[in-house]
DNA sequence: TTTCTCCATACTGTATGCAGTATGGATGAC
DNA sequence: GTCATCCATACTGCATACAGTATGGAGAAA
């Protein structure tokens, strides 16, 4: 990822027939993988809060046209990762500690309502799933892995966990807000702590035993604790 | 609106000196207006759910240039108005009513929540801002007013009690969901009832006594009452 | 020195061009 | 009649072109 080297050689899309039975992998459009990589830049810090991003250099470094970049920062824009000035263009959002809070407190809405519907909806492969999950995050936080399969870990167990739930809607708007949270953790605080996977495993018994108010509480608690962590920065 | 007679003569932008001391007046660009436009004939129904939006077409329709067109619609896209079918452009988003019912579950947690709020931090200017909005709604909706003008008292009621609320990242969501519900309620619904001031009166007397938790119940049970109108239509 | 004006520069916003792909109907095989 | 194949058509996705605007600094005026 350090070497951009242009997104693709192989531009003209094409389509590769999955071995299985899965029938066709599409291949993702360009302005879809201008956006992934500028987010990644974002979210790493190698474009840096309030930094102008300017189409045509920003082409000329991915090795493609403007107009996909410019789709890609039209995306990113609503997903509140840049901003756009009339006539100015785009620049990198520049977060701020009560815009983070406010993130994590509508994360910890809609994450904990979710919860609820999950113990409400579980069957036994959801259990399955979670517990495979929880089990490789706590063994991973335990063996202190490396941090970014820890971040990715905490995500997918939160993200299955909505999934379970089952609202659509709300799958959809609280994997935008994880990825927001993502990022301002990565750039708001200095030294993250592991996520608790003591946490996660209350939360998934609550959700197994269908206590659904429980279930509810702990997560909305489990949310909190990860926003206390920006109360240290201040403003 | 019927005769779209090209978005705009002067399509070159160009600033307005506001008579007030606002200093100046932004024009939108193109693609804004676009989707705006895009977005009324959807929700009004000249736009059919399914229907094939060919950027070509629209373009001549809006007397513009396919560029705004495909900016809009992707746009529009991540409202949820379209879908965007990868190789065969954009299709107007069809509606169903779980997604309507998940819409309205979404809209009633964050409103809730920050009607919530709004009662710990309403001030008195606050207060008679909503007041007037209250006045003027109850006032419209006795008198029976024209629809469209209904919808708008409400929504703005909404609106400003979310604002008061002061979450900006929830306001920005709930902005969203309420367009997306109020097509819902226009394309789904046959009949839709009033929006009912009775249950707005008692709300704000909730939030102007800053009692936070029945304010967050009312409404809770006010938004529901909406949703419910949905259950009518099975699927 | 300070402030205003003007202009060169860089970049956005919109328009147009072009290559490649999805689709549906015509055609032919069975 | 049914099914597979092929091709014309329409439209997308990306690239490029062009016009117009925001900005910052040079130079003039005070």
């Amino acid at each position: 990822m350090t070497t951009p080297d242009s997104l693709d050689a192989r531009a003209g899309a094409t389509r590769q027939l999955a071995r299985g039975d899965v029938p066709v992998l599409q291949r993702a459009s360009l302005r879809e993988q201008v956006r992934q990589a500028l987010e990644e830049f974002i979210v790493f810090g190698r474009l840096a809060p309030g930094e102008h991003l300017a189409e045509e250099s920003l082409a000329e470094l991915l090795g493609v046209s403007r107009q996909p970049v410019r789709e890609a920062l039209q995306s990113l824009s609503a997903a509140g990762f840049v901003d756009l000035r009339a006539g100015r263009g785009a620049f990198v959002h520049e977060p701020t500690a009560r815009e983070a809070r406010e993130v994590f407190h509508v994360r910890a809405l809609l994450e904990s309502d979710s919860c609820r519907l999950a113990a409400q909806n579980i069957d036994d492969d959801g259990a399955r799933r979670l517990e495979v999950i929880y089990a490789e995050g706590h063994e991973a936080s335990q063996r202190h892995d490396d941090p970014r399969r820890l971040i990715e870990l905490n995500r997918t167990f939160h993200r299955t966990m909505t999934e379970i739930g089952g609202n659509r809607v709300s799958i959809a708007l609280v994997a935008d807000l994880e990825r927001r949270a993502g990022w301002y953790l990565a750039t708001i605080i200095t030294n993250r702590a592991p996520s608790s996977w003591a946490e996660h495993r209350e939360i998934l018994d609550a959700v197994v035993a269908r206590d659904a108010d429980r279930a509810r509480d702990l997560m909305l608690n489990h949310i909190d604790h990860s926003r206390d962590l920006l109360e240290f920065t201040g403003q």
